[in-house]
Parts: structure tokens; sequence; C-alpha cells
DNA sequence: CGCACTGTGCTAGAACTATAGCACAGTTGT
DNA sequence: ACAACTGTGCTATAGTTCTAGCACAGTGCG
């Protein structure tokens, strides 16, 4: 299964669900159209609450992610984020972090520190340059 | 300043706090023996609470990361990640990781983007090959 | 239609996060 | 001793997250 939260991040269960489905879409995992799990089985699966699944799904609507269809099911919206060209552009950017990762586990650190230090970058290019210490 | 949470990531902000005086430490920013900001001046700084920086010094001191003496101020324990030689192994991965952000950002993917690529790879490697859910 | 599936909506409670304010206690410098 | 700083401990409140359970409503199939 491509979904798989981890408590112990410290990030809510339902925004990683929503950070998932969208990486999912992005990456050509899912496509438009395309059927998601359904709330309750998935939840079963995740061993989370339904509310924590319905919630995620409903944030991904509201965001125009997904479509709600009552009685029905999910589905990856048509429009959005999952344009054509997109998919290829985000393997390549896959490749490019996976080799990335790769070296910074061969130099010996951990998930925590490699977080970290992405986190940082995100964070810190914007001011690039004024660096005191 | 090193340390500035967003609360626009879902992680709470006193691991936030947690987590970057962990990289200032490992990256050499914050050096052994060297003293935090005290907790009501960098509160204040960060328009924050009190007790939201007094439950993340907390918790690293409970880590072993940094020392609290009471009345005069929190420091940066002598032993733990801040050994001799990580400076330099982090500065290595420091700029392999701005080096991968910033061709990422050149492709044209959102920060969100390259967090949940991040995200993905961190969680995925481990099953590379092998996960058959 | 009947039935099984789907999402929707609600209540209630436990746990955690963050805020605010107050009092206490140890350290440092004068 | 005193003042100004430091961390510590407590109460109270508000908001969010997650769980649990129940009922309702739309869809699709036989």
């Amino acid at each position: 299964m491509i979904i798989k939260p981890n408590p112990s991040l410290g990030v809510p269960i339902y925004l990683q669900l929503v950070g998932q489905v969208k990486h999912a879409i992005e990456t050509g995992a899912l496509r438009p159209g395309e059927q998601l799990p359904s709330i309750r089985p998935l939840a079963e699966e995740l061993v989370i609450n339904v509310n924590t699944v319905a919630k995620a799904y409903r944030e991904l609507e509201r965001e125009g992610v997904i479509e709600l269809r009552h009685g029905a099911g999910a589905f990856v919206a048509e429009t959005g984020r999952a344009r054509p060209g997109a998919a290829e552009k985000f393997r390549g950017a896959q490749a490019l972090v996976a080799d990335a990762v790769g070296q910074l586990r061969k130099r010996g650190l951990h998930d925590d520190e490699i977080r970290r230090l992405f986190e940082a970058a995100l964070a810190g290019l914007r001011e690039a340059g004024g660096r005191g210490g």
C-alpha cells in the first residue's frame, strides 16, 4: 500500500494521509478518475478510525485533489496536479531525492538527522547568506 | 536566529524547536557548553508562549542534548551528538541537501511537493523492492 | 424493491497542544 | 542583602486530534 501514516512524526495522521495521497497522484501511482480505497476498508487496514480517513478525504476534496461521490466512492480529480508531463517531472525528482537520501544514509546519518537537514534547507534557502556561526 | 518554528507544518511548535536546536548542535552552530537563549526572551522573540519553549527545553534535556541549570540557564551538553568530526560530516551533508533542494526548486517543484518527495523516500527506501502491499 | 456498499453527519470523551498568568526557587553580580 | 536574571511548578482555558459508536442518505447491483 502506498499509504501508511507514521504516528511518531508529530504530524497529525489525517494530514499524513492527505500528503501521501497527493504524492501518489503527483508521481502517477494514482491517476485521474481512478477510485481511491473506500473510507471504511482503508481505516481498518491502517488500524485507524473511520473519521480520521474521512477527515483526510474531505480535506483532499476541499483542495480539489479528489472528488467525493456520495454513495459511490472517492476518485482522483480529472483536473489539478495530475496534468500530463507532471509524472515524468516527478519521476526525475524522485530519482534525485532517492539518490540524495541514499548518499546521506551512506554517510551514517539517521532519518531524524536527514529530516532536519531538509527542513533547514527548505526553511533556510530563502534567507541564504546570513550565516553567523 | 537559527530557530524559527512554522505553525503551518502541522508539527507542534515545541517539537520544531527541539528539532531545530538539535540541528544547530549537529551542524556546529551551537557548540558544547554554549548557552542557549533563555526561555523568556526566546519565547518573546518567537512570539510564542513561555511554557512552549520550556517544554521544548525540557524535552531536549530529557534526551540528553542540553543541560538545564536552575537559575543559570540552558547549555549544550558536553557529550552526545556534538562529538568532534560530526560538524564536518554535517556540513558536507548540508551542501548535498542544499544542492538537491536547489535542483528540485529549479524544476519548478514547490516546497510541499519537495517535502512529500523526501518523506516518501525516507519511508520507502527501507521497503524498496520487497513490499507487496 | 432489497441489500450491500459508499460517503455524511452527529454526539461524546480522552489526550495533547498552546495560551495566559501567577508563585516559587536557584544563580549571578552589585 | 538586594536586584535581576534564570528555570520550575502550578492552575485554568481554548482548540485540535483521535477514537468510538450510531444514524442517515446516495449508488449500484441482482
